[in-house]
DNA sequence: ACGGTAACTGTCCGAACGGTCAGATCTGAC
DNA sequence: GTCAGATCTGACCGTTCGGACAGTTACCGT
C-alpha cells in the first residue's frame, strides 16, 4: 500500500536523525540505518540520493526557519532586532532540540554539505550576531551576542532534565540579560504570572 | 641528529591539529598527515599507536587543565565558585583557542574516546555548571551557567576577529551579566579606563 | 669495529562503507 | 488481465582507510 511506501521514507528519517545523534553522523552507516529500520540499504538509497541528502533533509527545517528568521530580522535594528532575534533563537532551538544536537555534534560534517555548508553557516551565523548585538559594532557587544546565541545552541543541545517552559523562559532571560538587556523583571513575571 | 627525531613527534602534532581543524578529524586521513610533514604513514605510526591517539594527545593539555580546574572549583562555593569557574574557563578557552575549535567542531568524534569520552565530558560539564551556578538547584541558575559556558566555548571556538585582551574582558563581563553578577560597571570601566 | 636500539619506510591486507545495477514485486489505472 | 510506473532488493564493485609487519638505516655506547 501507499501508506507503507510512502510511509518508509519517514521512517528512515526517523531512524537516521536517532542514530546520527547517538552515533554521529559518520558512526552512523547507511547499512545501520537500513537495519534499523528493517529496510535493505538499496531500498535507503532508493529514497534518498545519497548520504547526504539524508542529513540535508534533517537540517533542512531548521534551515528554513533561520533563514526566514534571518530575512525578517534584516528589517529590524537596535534592541528591537535584538530581543526579536533572542526570542525566535530560542524557539528555534526548543522547537528542533534533537536536529539541533545533531548539528552541534556534527559541525565539522555539516560544514562540508553542498546546501547548509560552512559559508552559508558562517554567513547566518554574522548576520544573527549583527542582528543580536543591536547592529552596533562595539566588539563588546559583538562578543556579547555570540554569547547569548552560542549558549542558547549550546545549552539547546545539551539536553537538560528541565520542561520545555522552564528552559524558554531561562534562556531567554539569561540571554537578555547576557546583552545587558535586563528584561524588566516586573513585565516578566506577571506575563508568566511567576514568583 | 636526535633532533629531527625528537622533532617529528611535534611536528606530526601541529600538522594534524591543522588539518584536524581544518578538515575535520574523520575528514582527515592518517596519509594527509604524513604527506603534509613528509614522511612515511608508516613512521606517524611508529609515534602514535593509533589515529585516535594523535587526536588524545592534542586534547590533553586542555583536559587536564579543565581536570585541573575542576578540583579547584570543588573547594568552593556560592559566587566565589562562579567568579572563579568563569575567569578560569574563558582563560583556558583563550589560551587554546585551536584545540577549542578542533573540539567544538568534532564533539562526536571526540565522545568516542576511551580517555575523554563522553561520560568524562558530560560528568566535567555538569560539575561546571553546578560551580558557575554557584551551587544553586534552581533550574534558572543552571540553565544561566549553562548559557555563560556553552557562550565562552562557541565564542573561543568561532575565531572572531578581535585580539586576546578584548575577547578576555568581553567575554568576562558578558558571561557575569549573564550569572546576574554585573561587575559593577563602575569598577570593571574605572578600572580599564574605558567609556 | 660492533652490537643493540631507536627511528623510519615500502608494501601489503582486511574491513568498512558508499554507491550501482539488473531485476523482482507490488499497485493502481484502464 | 495487462501494462506502466513506483517501490524494493540481493549481489556486486571500487575506493578509502586504518593498521600490521618485515626489513632498512641511523645513531650511540662500549
Amino acid at each position: 500500500m501507499a501508506r507503507t511506501s510512502s510511509g518508509l521514507h519517514e521512517r528512515l528519517l526517523a531512524s537516521a536523525l536517532r542514530l546520527f545523534v547517538s552515533r554521529g553522523f559518520r558512526g552512523t552507516s547507511l547499512a545501520d540505518i537500513a537495519a534499523d529500520v528493517g529496510c535493505s540499504k538499496a531500498s535507503l538509497l532508493y529514497h534518498f540520493s545519497n548520504k547526504e541528502a539524508i542529513l540535508t533533509e534533517l537540517l533542512m527545517p531548521v534551515g528554513n526557519e533561520v533563514f526566514d528568521l534571518d530575512a525578517r530580522l534584516a528589517e529590524l535594528d537596535g534592541e528591537e532586532a535584538a530581543v526579536t532575534a533572542i526570542q525566535s533563537f530560542v524557539g528555534i532551538t526548543l522547537r528542533f532540540r534533537r536536529e539541533i544536537k545533531l548539528l552541534f555534534d556534527n559541525l565539522a560534517d555539516v560544514s562540508c554539505l553542498p546546501d547548509l555548508g560552512v559559508e552559508a553557516i558562517d554567513g547566518i551565523r554574522d548576520r544573527l550576531i549583527d542582528a543580536v548585538a543591536g547592529r552596533s559594532t562595539d566588539p563588546r557587544d559583538r562578543i556579547a551576542a555570540s554569547i547569548a546565541l552560542g549558549g542558547i545552541f549550546a545549552t539547546g543541545a545539551a539536553d537538560l532534565p528541565y520542561d520545555d517552559r522552564t528552559l524558554r523562559e531561562a534562556l531567554l532571560t539569561g540571554a537578555l540579560r547576557t546583552l545587558g538587556l535586563g528584561p524588566d523583571r516586573a513585565g516578566l513575571d506577571s506575563e508568566l504570572g511567576k514568583n
